[in-house]
RNA sequence: GGCGGCGUAGCUCAGUUGGUUAGAGCAUGGGAUUCAUAAGCCCAGGGUCGUUGGUUCGAAUCCAACCGCCGCUACCA
């Protein structure tokens, strides 16, 4: 009977390029998904987008964009890079999306009907320059235990040790460096011991793995505290019904997403959203990572008993990546972004690796780029490809491409193929990805050998139909591995199948036999992969690690600022200057000093135009300064004003001017 | 400090309820082949299964302590 599934795996948040870590998740998700689709079963993948919170809303600001611009941006870069991998979205949305806001209104309103939302007052840091309050994560100081400077506001890089943000030293906002403030607020909580005995009695209906869910039990038993479900603003997210200045925290919205998604493709393919998500007639399933089991585990069903939405039948969690024993790292160049793997290799290799790593425990995974070469290469290449390359092409070249029948032998091969199907088909269902490919390839050594023991190129040479039913077999075996292998590499079974001359392979030919049947050219399947190649992806995530959002980008236009009046710009008197000097600071890179005239004064200006003007260009030139800027005590000196300019920074910067005519130290205006 | 997890060949990992000489792939060495993407086949070396005790006829497997790594959490049991 035809199984109706409803996937989810987590939202990827909108601050940052998909890298492979994200894709140990979207692969095992897919892997799952497409196993499921060749099993006969309906299955839809539902992702999106997260998109709100302070991180983003930092980075647009850096990148002087609005956060919209910014996760409209990174969306398509995100979906792009994971179609790439051949990730099969059903729907990929975001959570900025009007069913997200309506939803999260809904869930909100529910939860407060039933008392579980409360409100208390909070204190917390404060930037006064950025007026906005901080989260840890952007506040940075000196750390209280041993010492280092620039650490984290909750926790120390140097020394491991977790803090709260008021022990720091010299406590800077990570933005502007002003001193944060201590201030009161008063926030919105939810009450998660509501729910407790609900969510035990979920958890222990199997609503994860067994070492997910003794951590449950040490959650539970430590008591379950309210959760702060606010945030006041400016902040990136959907305000809060009935307050002007607060919003929903992003980790209350981001879970609606998932539903979100779902409503989004309902609507959009005449589905009733009702049917799907709440009536039972899906399975529902979230894949995450073990570091959101406490949101996934613990809020999320919470807040859907509480609003009366269906809970997951379960958690699929898994663990880490770790790269040649550690974790990603930008300066080992092992913080790979999905787009630089993309230059450089194959996405099935990694789809592969992950596959044959991939357990339904939670333990990390880990990629050695040795490892990752010598298996590709000996088992993707050297046993599946190869297989099938000294085979086919004899066919065709030989024997008329057509297949005959089998013989003893060859029904013996094909048999013990097709009796493993069982045994693979349930690792694939319990996600045990890598007890799958260790199958999938016993059986693949076994073909092997009997290539090896019919010896087809010696056969060839004194008789055709003997040869005909030996790669009859072999070429059968080709097919059933394929098929065996098809949710992890889509991509290769489509090559398969074009050349076979067959449609769409599901499981449920494996069973089935390819005879007196006429077969396509033979076409590669894989090239090798030859570790320079790696090398070379290694080398360039050295240097190309930015965040996307601190990509500085041209043709990024800033939002217009808030309005302000004439006397506003009263304030702001500007004048025409005449550079009469230009020089440039010793010790900083971007600095230029300037000595600019006036009219009746002069004034010096350390300018930050260095990157884009030599000082040669600049003396002589009339440019706009800001005159009445009040002067700033720099490393280098002090800057009496500031010159204007435009342009997205580095070498992208122009010096405003005026037509000929005016006269320095005239007002702008 | 507390709780949890992990520790099997140079590397990546299997090892089902305790049961013959602890397995696979990669890497290394040798051999026979040559259809194939320097692929495939056969053979070999390589492990005190973190350490030490215990339970048992029998332990990689169960128990305890310790060491190492990782995670969560913290002066509160």
């Amino acid at each position: 009977m035809e199984r109706k599934i409803i996937v989810t795996s987590a939202l990827i948040y909108a601050n940052a390029p998909v890298h492979i870590g994200h894709l140990v998740e979207s692969i095992q998700t897919d892997v799952w998904v497409r196993f499921q689709k060749a099993n006969g079963n309906q299955c839809l993948y539902f992702c999106a987008d997260d998109t709100h919170g302070t991180p983003v809303m930092i980075s647009a600001k850096k990148a002087g964009i609005s956060p919209e611009q910014l996760i409209d941006r990174v969306h398509s870069q995100h979906l792009s890079d994971l179609k790439e991998f051949h990730i099969g979205f059903d729907n990929y949305y975001t959570t900025h999306s009007p069913e997200n806001k309506q939803l999260s209104e809904l869930f909100y309103s529910r939860l407060n009907e039933k008392g579980s939302i409360v409100k208390r007052e909070v204190e917390q840091s404060y930037c006064p320059k950025c007026d906005m309050f901080l989260p840890d994560r952007f506040i940075r100081g000196t750390c209280p235990k041993c010492k280092s400077e620039n650490q984290y506001g909750d926790s120390c890089d140097s020394c491991g040790s977790i803090y709260q943000s008021t022990e720091l030293i010299n406590p800077a906002c990570a933005t502007c460096g002003a001193e944060p403030v201590r201030k009161t607020s008063i926030h919105y909580f939810f009450k998660l011991a509501d729910y407790q005995n609900q969510l035990k009695e979920i958890v222990s209906a199997g609503y994860t793995g067994k070492s997910v869910a003794n951590k449950l039990e040490e959650w539970f038993s430590a008591g379950l505290r309210d959760w702060d479900i606010s945030r006041d603003g400016p902040y990136f997210g959907f305000k809060i019904p009935g307050e002007e200045n607060k919003f929903f925290y992003v980790w209350l919205d981001a879970p609606i997403g998932y539903v979100a998604s779902c409503k989004n493709y309902c609507d959009k393919n005449e589905l009733d959203f009702e049917n799907l998500w709440n009536s039972g007639d899906y399975e529902l399933y979230h894949f995450i990572g073990k570091d959101i089991v406490y949101f996934h585990a613990l809020f999320w069903p919470a807040m859907l008993l509480g609003a009366d939405f269906r809970v997951a039948d379960k958690l699929f969690v898994h663990g880490f990546l770790n790269v040649n024993g550690k974790k990603m790292s930008k300066s080992k160049g092992t913080f790979i972004k999905a787009a630089t793997y993309l230059k450089y290799l194959d996405p099935e290799f990694l789809r592969y690796y992950y596959a044959a790593k991939l357990t339904d425990g939670i333990e990390d995974i880990e990629l050695s780029v040795d490892d990752f070469v010598g298996r590709t290469n000996s088992e993707l290449v050297g046993k599946f490809a190869n297989l099938a390359s000294r085979s086919i092409p004899m066919l065709t070249g030989k024997l008329d491409s057509t297949l005959g029948e089998l013989d003893g032998d060859g029904k013996t091969l094909i048999e013990n193929l097709t009796a493993a199907k069982k045994a693979i088909m349930e690792n694939y269902e319990s996600l045990k990805f890598s007890a799958a490919v260790r199958q999938i390839n016993a059986l693949a050594d076994e073909a092997n050998r009997y290539v090896e023991q019919n010896q087809p190129w010696a056969m060839v040479k004194t008789d055709l139909e003997k040869t005909r039913t030996v790669l009859t077999a072999i070429i059968n075996a080709v097919r059933i591995l394929t098929i065996y292998l098809k949710p992890i590499l889509p991509k290769y079974a489509e090559k398969v199948e074009k050349i076979l001359n067959v449609e769409n392979l599901k499981f449920a030919d494996a069973e089935k036999l390819l005879v007196n049947h006429k077969i396509n050219k033979f076409e590669r399947l894989f090239e090798r992969i030859d570790k320079k190649q790696v090398e070379k992806m290694i080398e360039e995530s050295k240097d190309n690690c930015q965040p996307a959002a601190e990509i500085k980008n041209e043709d990024s236009i800033e939002p217009i600022a808030e309005e302000c009046t004439i006397d506003d710009f009263a304030k702001i008197d500007m004048r025409i200057a005449k550079v009469l000097k230009a020089e440039s600071v010793e010790g900083a890179d971007k600095l230029l000093r300037l000595q600019l005239d006036l009219g009746n004064c002069q004034k010096e200006v350390l300018a930050g135009i260095a990157k884009a003007y030599k000082p040669d260009e600049l003396v002589g030139k009339i440019v706009v300064c800001l005159a009445n800027l009040k002067p700033r005590k720099m490393k280098f000196g002090v800057s009496e004003g500031m010159i204007l300019a435009a342009g997205p920074g580095g070498k992208d910067i122009f010096v405003l001017s005026a037509d000929s005519g005016v006269k320095p130290g005239q007002r702008v205006g």
